[in-house]
DNA sequence: TTTATAAGAAACCTTTTAGTTCCATGTCAA
DNA sequence: TTGACATGGAACTAAAAGGTTTCTTATAAA
């Protein structure tokens, strides 16, 4: 699965925050690091292993290195939770569907 | 956030697999090990961590110990997901609009 | 009541992860 | 062209993760 990598990012509470403050824009890094209590470079890392699993992308402006989100990633991992659930969607739709059945 | 731990334990292959595993039918332990190369202690790891953050739970029965797989928490990971990508959405529906009136 | 099965538990090892500090490099601005 | 800023990179450390083997315990079945 490739899945795998993606849910591993965001399976870690600093890398969700990450996530969570791309979402609207796109920052730099040193503008990613202000907002945690960690070193620099310990944010950097987190952004390198995101950038590895395509969650994240680099654009170099000027002195800038600017991350943006992926969005189409999380979908993916959405895709493998929506297939994983999907069965039980099938089980409860049925018992609904039987309920209602019983109240004709 | 409460999620991470279990993006955490959906982040890895053999755990992905478990899950995949256990969404039709719960599982004993060793039923479980018997579809790895990995020791059984092993995967009673692995169980036992993703018992932890609430994604599976044991009941014994005998000298088995059943493993189930709680859906609730697959779809509360979908929540968190929904809501890193709600602002997208937003934007892609706008862009449809956007076109939709352009070609009017 | 002995034997086989299912599993937990402990002890240990190796690799990965998450962090640190310090230094080098490229770019903007005075 | 000198200084300040934004980063990357290397070297190191501590803790967590993912394995292993061996031993013990509970249950079922002969």
């Amino acid at each position: 699965m490739q899945t795998a990598e993606i849910f591993k990012a965001i399976g870690d509470p600093t890398r969700q925050q990450i996530v969570g403050m791309l979402r609207h824009q796109s920052l730099g890094v040193g503008e990613i690091a202000a907002n945690f209590s960690i070193s620099r470079p310990a944010v950097a890392k987190h952004l390198a292993m995101m950038r590895r699993c395509g969650l994240l992308s680099m654009e170099v402006q000027g002195r800038e290195h600017i991350h943006h989100l992926h969005v189409e990633k999380l979908q993916q991992a959405q895709r493998w939770l929506d297939e994983m659930s999907a069965f039980w969607d099938e089980k409860l739709e049925a018992l609904k569907q039987a309920l209602e059945e019983d109240n004709d």
